[in-house]
DNA sequence: TTCCAGGGGTAGA
DNA sequence: TCTACCCATGGA
């Protein structure tokens, strides 16, 4: 077995830096993507086109003023165009290469005080290469602390994950197809999900089957009240989670409303006393259709001067 | 032991 | 639309 390296160069359209995209929420730390601090490099284990695995290596490279992002693929046999660019579509996808924030800037730069201090390229939330990948994760978030949720995707890419051919213990994330071939009570057996081993198997089998077409929805056009029925459909998919998946698919309009959402309102807006959802959303209204990354950004600077 | 987490489904009003 | 009640699992 001989393990071979190419390295591919992406140039973003955009303001960007490689290290608050990678590092903008907990998604990096899940399986079979994973962080060094130290290096500054996203590694990740991914199933390609036809089936090949092979291993990313994602870091920043160019400049702070002409940013870029080297992909480091190793891989065991030749890797065609169509793996090549593969890699980098599946790569640009979790970067979000081709979106654009500069409204959302605009509206910091214009509310001024610490909202001014957002950081260039700053407000990119890294999310998975596919939306499949991203339900599951997001379902895997619900009612559970932080180590629940990065112990359930572990569990799910060992058991269900094809192996990296140089180090068969490291996984892909599952493809549909390998989570729906087995029974619901073998799936259970092998991923401690708890009640949402049900909701996760019938994804798969919905996806599998071609009952549902998951990845058009990052192409759509569909308004995002449109998008958000499509996903609150998804069996496991509330309102919590389905404002995350559309955050996820760079649409901010909705809030994430959950535990941590609720403390840091009523810490940062209201002197500590919990208040009703509606009036916590109420703090961010006037950001219109970008809600969520007002919120991000307030929760990610931490606790302030209230402006 | 008891409580509850980065909630959600369901039934019944 | 709103409210109980239930849901598996593991950490605190």
């Amino acid at each position: 077995m001989v393990l071979q390296t190419t390295r591919l160069t992406v140039v973003p359209d955009n303001p960007f830096d490689f290290r608050s995209t990678a590092y903008s929420h907990g998604w990096v730390a899940l399986a079979p993507t994973g962080w060094n601090d130290e290096t500054g490099v996203m590694e990740r284990i991914q199933r390609t086109v036809g089936g090949q695995v092979v291993q990313l290596m994602v870091s920043a490279s160019g400049t702070s003023e002409s940013p870029a992002v080297e992909i480091e693929v190793n891989h065991v046999g030749p890797v065609g165009t169509d793996v090549r660019n593969d890699v980098v579509s599946a790569v640009a996808h979790m970067l979000r290469l081709d979106e654009d924030l500069s409204e959302f800037y605009s509206l910091c730069v214009n509310k001024g005080g610490r909202w001014a201090s957002l950081p260039a390229g700053a407000g990119r939330l890294l999310r998975s290469p596919t939306l499949f990948e991203d339900v599951i994760k997001t379902i895997c978030t619900t009612n559970i602390q932080w180590g629940g949720t990065k112990r359930m995707v572990t569990e799910l890419v060992q058991a269900l994950g094809d192996p990296y051919p140089p180090d068969p213990r490291r996984r892909t994330f599952p493809t549909p197809e390998a989570m729906a071939s087995i029974p619901l009570e073998t799936f259970q057996a092998q991923v401690r999900m708890g009640y949402r081993s049900a909701y996760v198997h019938e994804l798969a089998l919905r996806v599998a089957e071609g009952e549902l077409d998951l990845e058009a929805l990052p192409r759509s056009q569909l308004p995002t009240a449109d998008l958000k029925k499509e996903l609150l459909a998804i069996k496991g998919v509330g309102n919590y989670a389905a404002a995350t998946l559309l955050m996820l698919l760079g649409r901010y309009d909705e809030l994430g409303v959950d535990t941590v959402f609720r403390d840091f309102v009523a810490q940062q807006y209201f002197g500590g006393r919990r208040v009703d959802d509606k009036e916590a959303m109420s703090v961010y209204a006037e950001w219109g259709r970008w809600k969520y990354l007002a919120y991000w950004f307030d929760l990610w600077q931490g606790p302030g001067e209230t402006v």
